[in-house]
DNA sequence: CTCCTTGGTCTCCAATATAGACCAAGTCTC
DNA sequence: GAGACTTGGTCTATATTGGAGACCAAGGAG
């Protein structure tokens, strides 16, 4: 358990970035990173593979066209993902991980995991939380 | 690799729950953590440990008092954290993990530390990528 | 000739986040 | 003892973001 001022001090080596910095770029990529539909993008190239946008759509149950398009835009801008377009008819693009994404998937997959797994204990929390506070 | 097909049959034993599913309540979890004040909340009081509301405020740099307050809020509700109340004046309310939320954080104080010594990479490819897409 | 497909984009409206004012109840200052 | 200050919120008004659905091009199928 380190300090803020510890952390702040510099943990080793020429490390200036800190998430917690609302001005840091670090943060900002965070910000990319810690949203709804890129974790779960980056969870299903991790776990199926290579997909295109369809297979995506489809796996990533709910998201709408406009909001892959732009995680995806940003994954790729921020070289996790790569995006491959075969110039047929209907157009085929196939989305993969780059290493970045490849080692950031690595951690988000058993964020995944534990969600499922975890799920039912936060929901007998969450009906003792609502018995005990029978207001909102 | 897993097909989706063998993941959604059965991955063992009475694990319904797909986080990949948009009516699962699993999903509904992970949106709930998968969010940028959430993850920045946990990872906070996994590093530093238990924290006062100021203290959050001041720790995660940027965040409203509001998203703070409703972030709590869900954090508690859904067993993560909790929140303790100390009756003086000005009044003094500590948060602080609990079982579900320290194994949590562990997940994802990596994901924090990996996204500090990555951005700089991550930057790279942006301007590459920028470069390349001089439109926009 | 018409319809279907994919991988988008664009527009419009609803939901959500942020900024900032406000509050109660002690305590410290003068 | 009047006024200012503190903490941990809440409430409101405005800005930003998300979702629903229309539209599009270039073939291939019937």
């Amino acid at each position: 358990m380190t300090t803020r001022e510890q952390s702040q001090a510099g943990a080793g080596q020429a490390q200036e970035l800190d998430v917690f910095a609302q001005l840091c770029p670090s943060r900002a990529m965070l910000a990319d990173l810690a949203d709804k539909w890129s974790m779960l993008i980056l969870m299903s190239l991790g776990e199926f593979g290579p997909q295109r946008f369809s297979e995506l759509q489809r796996g990533v149950d709910g998201v709408s066209r406009k909001m892959l398009t732009q995680s995806l835009r940003t994954l790729e801008r921020n070289g996790l993902v790569r995006r491959t377009v075969h110039p047929e008819t209907p157009p085929r693009v196939v989305y993969d991980l780059l290493p970045l994404g490849r080692e950031l998937a690595g951690l988000l997959v058993p964020v995944g995991r534990w969600t499922q797994e975890r799920t039912a204990q936060m929901l007998v929390a969450r009906e003792a939380f609502d018995r005990a506070h029978p207001d909102a």
